[in-house]
DNA sequence: ATCGTTGTTGACCGCTTGGTAACAAGCTAT
DNA sequence: ATAGCTTGTTACCAAGCGGTCAACAACGAT
């Protein structure tokens, strides 16, 4: 396209600023990189991105060395500072229900996560065996499923997870929250498919529906985990 | 998988056939394809398609007149004739208990569908904005979340969804247990991380929780259907 | 053998791709 | 101004891409 589309009949065409500082265009590229990879998936074409930029891709490589380069830039810039500290402490305050302590957490995390870039960007580089989902995932088990599995014990009077080590359908369960909050993101941004408008009251029904439903899978595991534990002396 | 491999080592290696029939040649690149794109994603090159077949990328031309069309048949050999026909029946044999119907059914989906071929052309394609993943969606909409909904309505003796239609809560809640489903294969298949060693195990704790979890879901939900309803008098 | 048929090849075309280098256009200080 | 640094563009490269085509190699029938 025509770089410099300055319509050449205006006398003074406001003179839309064309050089930048550095660190401001730097800031730039990798926002709308960011955008433009999750649209086009990360083998989208460098010229196409500047395009869109208003600059020639060649610009873009003053700023990055390689396309490398500014995809790493591009997950740092997504990936990084979006998970708050104070959740992993919100699950365990037993000051409050548990029930509400996850639909908070849910709440809050679902206003960070539901996101276009967030959510593609994260499913491309996981088809392409990029490591940033499997760590992702380690990092929800930890902060997120083995707590609420934890609270859940405590709540239904059960041994905590130091006595009797959590169980693959404890943990399971509690993962099935986890998917169906992400599968809603999964049908919005990856299939296209509308969600349901009132998302709270998704979110908190899917939360009681949990807790409501996996009580029995909590006290058959365990019991059955004694079981096995007492069998060994 | 290399068909042609005859280490230049042998004198008489069996000779292994380079010139096939063409309905079979065809066929063979077909099942490659597939296999071809769920690693490499749609823009994998026919070049190396080809070279995992052991011919030459022109070969492929002869048999499929653009690299479009090749998808269009990987599409087809993958995703028709994967859905059988008695599941739609299955759920709602009530001569059979609502759990082992819906277990039943999701035990001999995920065979059918944990399948990397599967699950990652679905992503991929989904993800350039294909109409597959939608379509797809609005048959399990139809032929699955509906009628297991109808299914509960019955079991729990509510009014059936022909006289109080179904609401957003109630499909929302059957999507939870379809979607913990799918994000186990997801899981699996696109981020490369395990998943319960015991499937049937999971899905049963899965079905149950979903039955037990939203029974209030389907109560309130219908109930304050009602209630708007008379309320139109 | 010889012929036509058919599967396969290798060289080639035009376009796109990430990446480079030389040069032009702004800004700022003197 | 103009020197000097910074920012951006033009023009280019080499490799890779989907797709084409003429020639060739393997078969079956005669």
């Amino acid at each position: 396209m025509t770089p410099t589309a300055d319509c050449p009949g205006h006398p003074t065409p406001a003179k839309a600023r064309r050089r930048l500082p550095a660190a401001e265009r730097e800031r730039q590229i990798v926002e709308a990189a960011a955008q433009f990879f999750a649209e086009h998936g990360l083998g989208g074409q460098t010229r196409e991105l500047a395009k869109e930029l208003g600059i020639t891709h060649s610009a873009i490589f003053r700023y990055f060395p390689t396309k490398e380069a500014l995809l790493d830039r591009v997950y740092e810039h997504v990936y990084v500072k979006r998970w708050n500290p104070a959740w992993t402490g919100l699950v365990c305050d037993r000051s409050q229900p548990l029930s509400s302590r996850i639909v908070r957490f849910y709440a809050e995390y679902t206003e960070q996560i539901f996101d276009f870039v967030w959510v593609r960007i994260f499913v491309f580089s996981g088809l392409k065996g990029y490591d940033i989902a499997p760590r992702y995932l380690a990092t929800i088990r930890e902060r997120v499923i083995h707590p609420i599995c934890a609270e859940v014990r405590a709540d239904l009077g059960l041994p905590d997870p130091e006595t009797i080590p959590l169980t693959e359908r404890e943990i399971e369960a509690a993962w099935a929250m986890h998917g169906k909050v992400f599968y809603l993101a999964i049908r919005k941004f990856v299939y296209g498919w509308p969600i349901p408008h009132n998302l709270s009251q998704t979110i908190s029904d899917d939360v009681t529906s949990f807790l409501e439903g996996s009580r029995f899978i909590f006290l058959e595991s365990v019991s059955s985990a004694e079981f096995r534990k007492n069998k060994q002396y």
